[in-house]
DNA sequence: CTGTTAGCGCCTTCAG
DNA sequence: CTGAAGGCGCTAACAG
């Protein structure tokens, strides 16, 4: 079914019927012919031709989203805001864990690369998440960053992670605790020295200081989580307390403490960033601070699809200020 | 840059720089003429437009999934099946919430109806789901159901639900419960009404009934879950075991126990369908019963990817058998 | 007020 | 062995 079908069927020309769907004001149409269009239209089933659109329009009305692990919590919450706006936006996400990206000849990179999107939000931390960039930003697809900065040219979305650090650390502090232990993901990505910073800085306004080795950096895995805070734990008895920068890290730090006969939060308080609500329903619920996430998905597509979006600048989603929720993981020092 | 750019740049017409582009083994060119080309294709970051290609060559390289829930761990694990396939196959996917599909003018909807996808494969439910299927079949997409069926002429793929509730039931048994109650979700559901139907198997091989008001209905959240799970608890107090057809659900149905002052697994026992990582560290580590979720989203892509499909099938998913993993809440009963 | 035309960028004949 | 041309389906500009 093309549009010249329908113009035949309705005895008008192409034109009229692409006025028709596209609902153009200025078309003065008899009545009836307009009905009889419509007709042709119901009865024929036509639909226009998305490739053709695309084409003529030079716009495909999709938006590339790479995330690094699609199983992720963190990043499904993410992405429901992401799809929710985009759906306002009347656009469509193409999800893809970056993992996928290796793949020269990948179906993702043809696309962002032949302007079969309309931009492209990135969450960077990969050799090949850079590649795919670098063919973006050549080809002048609008694109976002999510959390990590890669260079200086593209635009950031950020949480407000030097506070939620700070806020964290703050709350094991107010319990009490001086010998607090730092659970990293992701080395050298912008969001963890934020978070590394924000932990610093409240050792510091508390007169404690935060030592080199007391923190270890590892992937926001319960595996890795586990043996991560393993290490920790060993190498620091005296820490009384573990401040994770990913929930996922967090419950392996959960069963590192289990394996090593601690109790939490007897003898290891933890805490951890990103709110999920599985949280809550742990060996033991942890106590987190959440991070405005969704709300980070939705702006991240409103600034990809906004040409006026100044490259290069840096947008701190604090729409709600990363926020304490206390559960059964951290209390008081009983050493 | 388009095609003719490079083909001026090369000195060539723009139908060999299309062949050397893709790659045309029967085309016979100079050394240097071809290097020239590529070389030229390097400089100017030559990248053939997507829109154009779809047009020509009527497929978009692109698959859409609509599931109820990008946020569940399960749906997760088929999106990751899903994905590596289509990487494969050099196609990429565009994921959708089932909720954003009211739109009537979702750009989903859009694609789907205007031949912008090459297939759909989708999880039915709502009436949201109906609409965007009869729209996609009238028009000819091809179409996988994912687990539940929605009209005989649609390929289905499922998963073997009726093994795994029968082999949950069986092993709660086989601990000598009686009063095996079911925490069903997706009422109506083809996947339902297999679980519903290994359950009574189950029960009904053991010599014992299964009886209609043994079975509640609800959605597969926490929330939901939990409520359900209290109702079924107080409704029959006798009740010392719980079949959850959905992981998220049971633990609603862990956190029901609680607020009953029940223990589990001592007063009741409770196993669930699907297992994944998160499973081991709830508050009582939860005995499941694994299914090939990962397969599943493979296969519906290959399917959906595959022109002899029959329309109309069934496809179970027995790569793998329903696997029971057995820990902490399930064990003998103590009444 | 409605129809005709041209061209978006690509690829596949078909000539040369 | 390479180039020219038509058309995929749509729409914006221009004629009628």
């Amino acid at each position: 079914m093309t549009i010249s079908d329908i113009a035949k069927a309705a005895g008008v020309s192409p034109a009229v019927v692409s006025r028709v769907v596209n609902r153009d004001k200025t078309l003065r149409i008899g009545k009836e012919t307009r009905e009889r269009v419509e007709k042709a239209i119901d009865e024929l089933d036509y639909a226009p031709n998305a490739a053709a659109r695309s084409l003529r329009s030079a716009s495909s009305g999709l938006i590339a989203m790479v995330v690094h692990d699609v199983t992720n919590p963190v990043y499904g919450e993410i992405l429901r805001g992401a799809q929710q706006t985009a759906g306002t936006l009347g656009k469509a996400i193409i999800v893809s864990d970056g993992s996928h990206l290796d793949d020269r000849a990948s179906r993702l990179l043809e696309l962002i690369g032949g302007n079969g999107v309309d931009g492209l939000i990135l969450q960077a931390g990969g050799v090949n998440s850079d590649l795919v960039l670098a063919r973006a930003g050549r080809q002048s697809v609008p694109t976002v960053l999510l959390q990590a900065a890669l260079d200086t040219n593209t635009h950031l979305v950020s949480l407000p992670d030097e506070r939620a650090a700070a806020t964290a650390t703050d709350h094991l502090l107010s319990l009490g605790h001086r010998r607090i232990g730092c659970l990293a993901t992701g080395e050298g990505m912008t969001f963890t020295r934020n978070r590394e910073a924000g932990w610093r800085r409240a050792m510091r306004r508390a007169g404690r200081s935060a030592k080199a080795d007391d923190i270890v950096h590892g992937q926001p895995s319960i595996e890795d989580g586990r043996n991560c805070a393993g290490r920790l734990i060993d190498a620091h008895p005296d820490l009384t307390a573990l401040l994770c920068f990913n929930v996922v890290a967090a419950i392996g730090a959960l069963q590192a403490a289990q394996d090593k006969g601690l109790r939490v939060p007897d003898d290891l308080s933890i805490v951890a960033i990103h709110d999920i609500e599985l949280a809550d329903h742990l060996s033991v619920p942890l106590t987190t601070v959440a991070m405005p996430l969704f709300e980070m998905g939705a702006r991240a597509v409103e600034l990809v699809s906004d040409k006026s979006t100044v490259t290069g600048g840096v947008s701190v989603i604090d729409t709600r200020d990363p926020e304490l929720v206390v559960r059964a993981s951290t209390a008081a020092p009983s050493r």
